[in-house]
DNA sequence: CGCGGTGTTGAGACCTGTCAAGACGTGTGG
DNA sequence: CCACACGTCTTGACAGGTCTCAACACCGCG
């Protein structure tokens, strides 16, 4: 059920088995979810955290004229909005992006951990600002990297990411999102979307069809990209 | 000294004396340096993290290309590498924008009080989620707003920021980027910089001369900006 | 007094946006 | 089973915001 999020977490620290059963025991529900829907809209009072088991979720802002900006796609193994655990409300809308299921973790569950497991505690904390970190390299895509190498980047995160899930085989992946959406995360138009995957394929870097993704060649796609993984710290330490 | 900081942790959360004895007592150091200078190099393994008294620091990532893209500002009271605490490296800079002075907290006195500390430890994981939820903003800047309005929501901000840190007076704030770090901000090149000061000014919005940026008018520059303090989350809450 | 960094201006190029139309696919209702 | 509607994808022509390049002004400083 929650396997993605403890290889996630692993791959970054140890967990041990008590914390794994803590974890554990703070889920207090499983619910599911069609796509398209608001999981958490901005500025409710909170008093849970989600944890995504399965299927695509993105944080979205909504503009004055109605466009959208994703500061962040989730994945399966995601905890979406453990920053609200801190923040108490959302500066965003949680979204889903397909179907999903997800673990509900109540906030006082949370309180609990932090009582009695400082080191998990700090895992979590590290947890929100890796996030941070994904955040950041989005911001030098956005501001510095012209729409090819953007959109090349991202597909290498989320690849990366999809690996340590343990939903990618064979740098091939699920990507439910439409050209539009794809064109929220990357700020350009769908217009533009639809030519950059033109050249993609063109180049022979990807293929997105049927809702997957397929890395045709992942060295050049990483060299367009100038992609350096050092952001996702995937480097296992104590914290 | 640190009343900066005090002052931008008081905004968001009551801090009892003992807690204000436990940061004022996890300050080792107090350290001063120049202009244009690497405080925290990336990569770096960290033991310390800096919290800035005096001056203006930024997060910046450099690119392939020598440009660089910053993105975050901190003022005085920021806990400029909060986020190395759990990260143990960074995957940016920490550069100066002017002469600095601020004070050096040993990791182990950071975790002294995640130990000793419960509620301050969670005010200062609200913190590192606090700089999240400003990277989200800059985000949607980047990718969804054109030039003069993303320059307009960053001042204001700067503003906000500035008041709360007790640096700002009069809707007026020093501001020691150049026009070309102005640009790193925002994505943009330094002549566009100029041009879209210009435009600010003929527009009466803001003023920036002599290293200070003065705010002619900010009903007008808040509604350039469509700018919505909700982000910078300014209600005193129990975390 | 000269030099380097910064700010300013203009002309032209380029990337991306806008608008509009049509193709395609899928689900629905008749 | 067909007709239709709707969302998505695709394509073309054109517009516009921002970049590039280049030159010059300005200014503090050695």
């Amino acid at each position: 059920m929650i396997e993605a999020h403890l290889r996630m977490l692993r791959t970054r620290d140890e967990i041990s088995p008590a914390e794994e059963k803590a974890i554990r025991g703070a889920v207090a529900e499983i619910r599911e979810i069609g796509p398209d829907k608001i999981v958490v809209p901005m500025g409710k009072d909170l008093s849970t955290s989600l944890l995504l088991i399965d299927g695509w979720m993105a944080r979205s802002k909504r503009l004055e004229d109605g466009n959208r900006q994703i500061s962040q796609l989730h994945i399966a193994g995601d905890f979406v909005d453990l920053h609200g655990f801190a923040l108490k409300r959302l500066d965003h809308d949680v979204v889903t992006m397909s179907r999903c299921r997800y673990a509900v973790v109540p906030h006082e569950r949370l309180r609990d951990i932090t009582e009695r497991f400082p080191h998990l505690t700090r895992v979590y904390w590290f947890s929100t600002t890796l996030d941070a970190a994904i955040h950041r390299e989005w911001a030098v895509s956005l501001g510095s990297r012209p729409a090819l190498q953007r959109m090349a980047h991202l597909f290498c995160e989320l690849l990366v990411r999809c690996e340590i899930a343990g939903t990618a085989s064979d740098r091939s992946f699920d990507f439910p999102l439409i050209q539009r959406e794809l064109g929220e995360c990357l700020g350009i138009t769908p217009v533009h979307v639809n030519r950059t995957l033109q050249e993609m394929r063109r180049r022979q870097l990807i293929v997105l069809e049927a809702r997957r993704v397929r890395i045709l060649d992942h060295d050049a796609l990483a060299g367009v990209a100038a992609f350096d993984p050092a952001y996702l710290y995937l480097e296992r330490k104590s914290r």
